[in-house]
Order: C-alpha cells, then sequence, then structure tokens
DNA sequence: AGGAAAATATACCAATCGTTATAAAAATGG
DNA sequence: CCATTTTTATAACGATTGGTATATTTTCCT
C-alpha cells in the first residue's frame, strides 16, 4: 500500500516557504509564476498546478503560513500581562522582525498587495481581511486588559486600537523604505507615548 | 506663426488630471495602458505616448501633479503658527482628504506602488523619495518650532519625524482598508496624544 | 490649389502573463 | 514483464502587457 508513481522531486512544505519567501519581497502581482518556480525549487509548471491549484491559491497558502510563522514573532507579544506591555511588545517586536537582516523589510500582509488590477480584487480583499484581523486581536487585548482592570474602563478601545494597527501598518511603510531599527524602535516609544495622553488614569 | 498640422483632440493638462485618477485608484502597475487612455478621452496610443512619452513618464507627471495639487491639502497645514500646531492640522487634514467621496481613498504616494516587477524599480524608487520628501517636510518644520521657541530644544526632532510620517502613511492604508472620517481622525487624536509624552516641557 | 506639418487611426510588434494539453519518465502492483 | 499510476518535461495556449510602424486625416502657409 505504498506510494504508486513517479515520486515527486520537490518537498511541498519547502517549496511554499520559498514562494512565501517570494511574494513577501515581491508582493503578489510582482511575484510571477516563472520566478515563484525557480525560487520553489525549478519545479515545472503542471507540478505546480497540481500542488497549489492556482497562483492565488498558492498566495493564499503563502499568508497562511506567514501568518503561522512569521507574524506571530510579534503578535504573540499580546499575551503580556498587561494590555500596556502587550501592545508595547507588539510593536517593539514588529519593528524588530520588519528589520531583519535577510528577510524582507516590512510585512507580508501589508506591503503584498493593496492596489492593484481589478482581477486581482480578491487577493486584495482577503489581504485586507487579514489586516482587519490583527487590528481584531489588538482590540481584543485591549478589551481583555479592561476586564483584568489593568486598563480603565473609561479607556476609548476603538480609537486605540486603530491608532496601534495604523502604527504597526506605517511601520511597514518605514521598512521598506529603508527606516533603520533604531529609528522603528524610537517610533514605537513616541506611539507609546500616546499610552498616557489618551489612558491618563493609567500608572 | 500659429501652429501648424491637424489639432490634438484632447486636452493634455485635462488628459493628466484624469490620468492621475487612474494611477490613484489602481497603482502604477495596476493601471494599463488601455484602461489610462479610456479615462484620459479615449486618445490613441500613439498621441499618447507623442504626448507623454512612456507610461513612466505618465506616471511621474501624475505624480508630480498630485503633489501639486492635492497633496499640498494637507502638507501645506504644516504652516500653522506652532509646530504642534501644523503637525495636528496636517494629519487631521489628510485623514480628511483620505476620506473624500468620489476620490480614491488614501495617498497616490503612500499606495501606488511598493513591492513590483523588477522593472519598475525605478518608480519604486521614486514613490520612496516622495514619501521621504514628506518626511523631511515634517522633520523641517520641528526644526522651526525649534528655532522659533514653540519647540523645546531638548525634543527629539527625529524621533517625532519617523512617528508622525508613519502615522500618516498608516492612516493612508486604513483609508484604503476602509477606516471612517471618524476611526482615523481619532487616530490623529491619538497621535497627538504622544505629544506630551515625547516633549514634556510644551504646554 | 498645393505642399508642409502635426495629430490621428489602424494595425501590429515582441514579450510576458497565468494556465493547460500532450506525452515521456519513473515508480509500484500483478 | 506488462500494466497502472503518478509526476515530470516540453510545448503551447489565448490574453494582455507596454510600445510602434505605417498610413490617413486635418490643419496652416504659400
Amino acid at each position: 500500500m505504498t506510494k504508486r508513481g513517479r515520486p515527486a522531486s520537490f518537498d511541498r512544505d519547502e517549496a511554499l516557504q520559498q514562494a512565501m519567501q517570494v511574494f513577501w519581497e515581491y508582493g503578489y502581482e510582482g511575484a510571477s509564476m516563472t520566478q515563484l518556480r525557480e525560487a520553489m525549487g525549478g519545479l515545472c509548471a503542471p507540478s505546480l498546478y497540481a500542488a497549489f491549484g492556482s497562483k492565488e491559491a498558492l498566495f493564499r497558502e503563502a499568508v497562511a503560513r506567514y501568518r503561522s510563522e512569521e507574524s506571530p514573532l510579534w503578535l504573540d507579544s499580546l499575551q503580556q500581562p498587561t494590555a500596556r506591555a502587550a501592545i508595547e511588545t507588539m510593536l517593539r517586536n514588529a519593528a524588530i522582525c520588519y528589520s531583519t537582516p535577510g528577510k524582507p523589510r516590512g510585512c507580508l500582509i501589508d506591503l503584498g498587495g493593496r492596489r492593484g488590477t481589478a482581477d486581482s480584487e480578491s487577493v486584495q480583499a482577503y489581504l485586507r481581511e487579514c489586516r482587519l484581523d490583527s487590528a481584531e486581536r489588538i482590540r481584543q487585548r485591549l478589551l481583555r486588559g479592561m476586564a483584568e482592570g489593568d486598563l480603565p474602563a473609561t479607556a476609548p478601545v476603538e480609537a486605540l486600537t486603530t491608532f496601534y494597527a495604523t502604527v504597526l501598518q506605517g511601520l511597514s511603510v518605514q521598512a521598506c523604505d529603508g527606516a533603520t531599527r533604531e529609528a522603528m524602535l524610537a517610533v514605537v516609544d513616541c506611539a507609546m507615548g500616546a499610552w498616557q495622553g489618551m489612558v491618563p488614569a493609567d500608572t
């Protein structure tokens, strides 16, 4: 009952990893199937389509992998004991991840595609959903802080959510434009300075 | 000594205006020449190339027009009497402009292209320069405030510059993702809350 | 009217896009 | 050893990309 037929010449998981890297660096429309195939171990087109279905399906899998492997590097920081520490650690780790040598600068989801041809609308919508999901995780963390008492009940949760999501996305642009890690960490300090302004009762 | 030859069937300035609109909505790579030509009054391909040279040249002109007609709507806010008022007014007007009905949401320069094919590298570099120029204008305004005394000499100018540039770019993403004007204005309030944290001596 | 000039229209270019049809190659089962 | 199964290789698909060559208008100047 072993597997029949000619054995595959590539490892699906590793190929997906490489595809993620290419999408991360060039975006959805910017990455061509030829370029992807070369990075995925030089597999031929039919093999790629048999394994992943289409460019969009491949991209969605690549994004899923990104979310499960890369984005936790900063999003998991939300599990810090207090809401304030959670947000600050998240931003700090994002600044660090966005400027890691050997990896594309910035976030795949933030930079992978925003404007594009009309036929890539579904991809843009998918990426937007991912971004909204990150914001939602921020929001949930703030609410948790409120429930646990480390965030005053009067804190403007919605505004803080959108604000820190804005900073997070802005950091991707900054990283993409070449901002140094130190400059981005300074941005995080500024952003956390806003905490006192918006949450005055928080000592 | 009047002009010889067949008169042009389109107004160059108006055609450029329409091209800017298309680039603004779809980005550099997302906008096709066919789509551009249709929006520019249906002029034929040779006329377009005779008038603008190439897609990249057209894009650069469109961005130039954007910078001279649209971006002043918020960047001119930097002429407010104090540095703080300047930054706040800029962000506020950006939030408003980015959510103006009938216009594409967000900033052409921020969203027009960031990742892409290798052959559009020069365009990406151009847009990055534009973004860095906006940051530089913020920086200059902070320095002016310092010279005029409304910003303490101890204020971290570089950090503030990058921070507010980050927020400005993040707002473009938020606008593109459908954030309401009110939500973005709340983000501006948060961002200005950081001012006290970073510039404590500023009353 | 006739010629020069400038913009138009039509058709086409090679290249690349994502995708697939066809067929050869490499494995196992009988 | 043949048949079945699965993957590979090669080639091509139609569509679209940015960009042009050719030729036809439409105008002004003489």
